[in-house]
DNA sequence: AGTTTGTGTGTCCTACGGATACTGTATCCG
DNA sequence: CGGATACAGTATCCGTAGGACACACAAACT
């Protein structure tokens, strides 16, 4: 129920029950499920009802198993982000193990679109999160940077990758029906009369090239350098 | 129901009724009710019941004037957040702009903390909010970047906002309940005999300073400058 | 006047998360 | 071997949510 069951749970801390009869299935039966319909009709449509039902079951027979449904979400994105990666052999130094981290982040969010979503916040982190975290954490590691700007760095890059996803990868958005949104806003504000001149500079002419995934994480790594730079210690590759 | 009718009632294309009684109150009065609500209690805690309950009237009711909980969820962002604010007396050049905008923001913020958590996603925006966005579209106006970049800019630096607000103003977390998250999971890592060379090396030591807010920031508005001085275009202060 | 249009209420429905009590089953101990 | 024990899955019930719908009443226009 707590905080505290839900960590062990994640990192496999629950002793094994001796006696009574075999469990039918198990929490990653439980995860699995919850997954596959998450992908496939959105983390709002993961109820413990749905879950049950897809694993051929009651919808209590679920708390036996993920003590509730922040639980069970956790679970959820432990199966979904899956193991975390090894970047000690990626070359181009601490950008491109960087550059690397992302795309690979990125790669599990395109299988797993509800997964940025739903990280958000303070929560029960399960080894394969943590495990993730320390990937990028090990990148910024012995570069040059105090304790405290090598955990803001790795906020940093995993923030902007987390804010940029929803935005880019618009393809999983719900709004295939018909009217794009920001035509919505733009016919508003003309019927309120409403204009903005920087806005309508960057509106006017042809449309925005549709990759705008690397402006912010360049500027991210080319403040990060420079401030090495500026600190006299780091070696940029 | 839908975001046309939203968008209408936050810019204000709703059309006065003619006829039958008196409204015995009316948008801004439910927004003003929910906003005190999620202020005090979390946004969690906005449901049409209570707020209704606080107005002094049913819940039926409140759907003559927001047609649905994520239209008084709009409302309620719009009346939060407020007037945007002027940057263009703000000296220190784009830097001091966004860095005045950002202080800005974050005082908002710490009246209403739900506000970063309840702005993420695609959602219909109204006047204020796009004032506030403008108002930074503005200050990265005409100083060399291109258009793309200029809109890529923004987003950066509001993304980064919200993802270190959540995280540095943990006063306004719920774990007030003798327990410290990060305490929990250490202690849950250590019996599972998990260790990460990297991690240890972070959390030794001396407890990281509180200000946590600048380093973000700062590397942001380097890498801005660093592209600009690059772009040969760029006039920094 | 009466019609029209709008306001606030009461009732009902569906879906959700969750507590509790129960029946049945596998294991351990005497 | 047989009862006690611990566990599995189910059925029932509850509170809270958002929201549809139909009503009784009130103000304005014709």
């Amino acid at each position: 129920m707590g905080r505290q069951e839900t960590l062990e749970l994640l990192w496999g801390l629950r002793a094994a029950p001796k006696r009574g009869p075999k469990a039918a299935f198990g929490v990653a039966d439980v995860a699995a499920a919850a997954v596959e319909i998450a992908d496939s009709d959105g983390v709002g449509a993961v109820s413990m009802e749905q879950v049950a039902a897809r694993l051929g079951y009651t919808k209590m027979s679920l708390y036996r198993y993920v003590d509730s449904k922040a639980a069970l979400l956790a679970v959820m994105i432990e199966l979904a982000i899956g193991e975390p990666p090894d970047l000690s052999r990626v070359r181009g130094g601490w950008r491109g193990q960087a550059r690397r981290w992302c795309e690979l982040m990125w790669q599990t969010w395109d299988r797993h679109p509800w997964v940025p979503h739903a990280t958000v916040g303070e929560r029960p982190v399960g080894p394969n999160e943590v495990g993730w975290s320390v990937a990028a954490l090990t990148t910024f590691t012995d570069i040059g940077l105090s304790r405290g700007d090598t955990v803001d760095a790795v906020a940093l890059l995993s923030g902007h990758l987390r804010n940029t996803y929803a935005v880019t990868a618009a393809g999983s958005q719900p709004w295939t029906d018909q009217v794009r949104p920001d035509e919505e806003l733009r016919d508003v504000m003309a019927r309120t009369g409403v204009s903005y001149p920087s806005l309508d500079q960057v509106v006017a002419g042809r449309p925005l090239s549709a990759d705008r995934r690397s402006f912010g994480l360049e500027r991210i790594l080319d403040g990060i350098e420079l401030h090495l730079q500026r600190e006299g210690v780091g070696a940029s590759v």
